[in-house]
DNA sequence: GTAATGACAGACCAAAATGGTCTGCGATAA
DNA sequence: TTATCGCAGACCATTTTGGTCTGTCATTAC
């Protein structure tokens, strides 16, 4: 629950080490799943969800393979992980999935839920696959939750 | 993928009803259940574990019911999510579940990933089910991300 | 005391999501 | 023209999830 897919997993492992072969590297499915023990059958079909969102770029020929398609810092979190599982709803009521919720008429706590979401899908995009391969020092005050915020909030320790 | 089950969904609206009509008012599962539409079979487990984890107190007699344990301002979601699903990760090898994983060697994308799933389980954490029963208005500011950062950081559009 | 109420417990099942396999076709450059 | 590598989709096993069913135990109103 609330885990990201192996297969997300796969990409961003995937589109991480493109990001540091760039600018125009090209990489196969067979030695990308070598270097991570990927099963190459499902490792090619997340390139291939990859590059027909328009991530990456693929080379249909031998010493063919992927690159990127766009620069690393354009490619989000959250992009990676709508091409390869659709539209993200940590409720499912809001994303379209569920349109047969049974609570919905009576449902007082989604607006909130709904806020809670945004906030999730804003991190997801804020952090891109460039950054995916950097040290923590340069994520420092970005993704790093307790200097982000100048006041304490609610937070219950 | 990245989603809430509904038996949180189910514990969340539980207790956000719970909350307001607090303080030691009783509800008990079947009249929660019709409320909202919930299988009454389903809501009797999800309440059981939130009272195991000492969020709510049982009164098993007739009449009897649930109360709140703690005050409202004192559950965060996250307490929830972890009483009714066990601990959360959105990587699965930083919870303790997979230690298997095949990748974990190679893994150069852990940390990153980390650290933002320690940003979402914050937002979690202070997210609590007083919160949650309340309009947007006394929210803003607190979970809106867009209101919520001074700069803009590298937010792509 | 006893019967009705409501929590407690766990086996059990069906559907969906997920992870993975297999097979064959199509494009292209050496 | 053939070996390489992407493209496509059927197919299957496992796990997770949502839900059902059956029964027991505690309490209190009568």
């Amino acid at each position: 629950m609330l885990k990201l897919t192996k297969k997300v997993d796969y990409a961003l492992l995937a589109l991480n080490l493109m990001a540091r072969n760039e600018e125009g590297g090209i990489s196969n499915v067979r030695d990308i799943a070598a270097l991570y023990s990927i099963p190459p059958e499902i490792l090619a079909k997340v390139m291939q969800k990859l590059s027909k969102s328009g991530l990456i770029q693929s080379h249909n020929a031998p010493k063919g393979g992927y690159s990127l398609k766009v620069p690393a810092e354009e490619i989000s979190v959250l992009k990676v992980l709508v091409a390869v599982e659709g539209p993200v709803g940590i409720v499912s009521c809001s994303d379209g999935t569920d349109r047969t919720c049974q609570q919905r008429d009576q449902c007082d706590i989604r607006s909130p839920l709904e806020r809670l979401q945004n906030n999730i899908l804003w991190f997801l995009e804020a952090l891109s696959i460039r950054e995916l391969g950097q040290e923590p020092a340069v994520l420092k005050g970005v993704t790093d939750g307790s200097s982000l915020f100048g006041q304490p909030l609610h937070h219950k320790g």
